[in-house]
DNA sequence: CGCCGGTTTGAAGGGCCTCAATCGGCGTGG
DNA sequence: CCACGCCGATTGAGGCCCTTCAAACCGGCG
């Protein structure tokens, strides 16, 4: 058995005991590899089935009835994949690999097992799912009211951020490995417009390019262009009861 | 001590024992009048309380740096408000009433004691939390990816949705209770625009309206037009282990 | 009566889209 | 080894959706 990238995310946040830890084990025992541009669970199929992300990058995106596709977010390891199906039995969005990955499937009893075993850990897992819930209406406030530039601007610092997480050695210069297309799908955007709004940001000496290798120039400035809040180094789990 | 509005709301996709019953009284102990207008936490002041929404109806949003309004949320009875308070010390998002309304907090210790004392129930609450989850990202895909007039449609069906679910006399006819700019702030246009949606709604016999008053004509039609979907009707929580 | 918040309507402009063509890199098959 | 095909990036021209600005209208309430 690898590391266990969901304690690894969960432990950045709170300390849990050996017990916790190897209770969240037991979610990553199952191992699966969804390749590139393979999709994992497609919206309207029955799947009553959760994962973990172990490596790898992956999306979760709907297609609207006139075709359009709508990215709803970007998967990096750690997250939890399809946590909706604790409601409901037919998935409400797809989610698929953008690069070569490994997930840790589990079915949704288990984490009910979970919560009625290991309450305090259930507890840090649904109070670190609600940062993913703000970031979610951050970009809900991103499509709403700001420009294409921003809103682009606010995809390149999020996929730094969150690569970043994950490996500490990502500096101010990374590849986002995202499609223009694909960040216009992010944004409500065209890829064409998407291009664009990279060219403005690179006049405007906020970023660098070259050959799928962005570099943030200004941080500070690309930052309050994008209206871009890190939400996951705001996180305070301090109040929750001590371990057993 | 009236009604628990949280006993209902969860009552209606799950059974509650006895016990579990009680345990959701108790977050019902305290109440608080907010008035039409008024708000009950504003965005970045510290807050570590939550709340259920007993009576009226309000909104949760944000301000951006434009001084631009996005509405992430409309809030009616039996809803729990700002559960972000549970990872973040300061309030990411304002909530405010827009009709008198009755609201009854609770500190979040409270909610991890239930967390730990009734697994089970906390298990329930937070899937149908997911739900709420699964709105939010119907709404970013409505922002991102359709037209003005199926996201004005969009808010007119969930809006009577969520007052019929709590008052089962609302039919197709109904007062929304929202001015168009916030019509508009909560879709991301002009409250200009959101005028001009209404009324080609109604040129197209989808909606009639007087005073405030909207009638769905024909509702099949306005759902296809909007790409609705009400998630609440599939919510499936057969699946949770059975009462102690 | 006169203010005030909300609605309605018009005219003009801009941001982003659509359509279309070119270009570059890379894997594949000849 | 090279030609081809394909996907993604890039760039241009034109157009539409929604915004901005502005003014008139309406109902309610002091």
């Amino acid at each position: 058995m690898t590391v266990s990238r969901f304690v690894e995310r969960l432990g950045e946040f709170v300390p849990l005991c050996a017990r916790e830890q190897a209770a969240l084990g037991r979610l990553e025992e199952r191992q699966r590899v969804v390749r590139r541009g393979a999709t994992l669970v497609r919206e309207h199929d029955v799947s009553t089935e959760l994962c973990i992300l172990q490596s790898g990058m992956m999306m979760s995106f709907v297609i609207l009835a006139d075709g359009s596709r709508q990215i709803l977010r970007f998967l990096f390891p750690g997250d939890l994949i399809s946590l909706p199906s604790l409601v409901y039995t037919t998935a409400p969005e797809t989610v698929a690999a953008l690069s070569d990955s490994v997930v840790c499937p589990f079915d949704r009893a288990m984490l009910a097992q979970l919560a009625m075993r290991q309450p305090r850990l259930f507890l840090a897992m649904v109070a670190l799912d609600q940062a993913e819930r703000v970031m979610l209406t951050d970009r809900l406030a991103g499509l709403g009211r700001t420009s294409a530039k921003a809103r682009v601007a606010s995809v390149l610092l999020h996929v730094r951020d969150r690569l970043r997480r994950f490996d500490g050695t990502v500096g101010d210069s990374f590849v986002p490995g995202l499609t223009q297309e694909e960040i216009g799908d992010a944004t409500g955007l065209t890829a064409v417009h998407v291009n664009r709004m990279l060219r403005q940001l690179e006049e405007e000496q906020l970023i660098a390019r070259e050959s799928g290798r962005v570099t943030l120039l200004d941080e500070r400035k690309l930052i309050r262009a994008a209206n871009y809040v890190d939400r996951l180094s705001a996180i305070d789990l301090s109040w929750l009861p001590p371990a057993a």
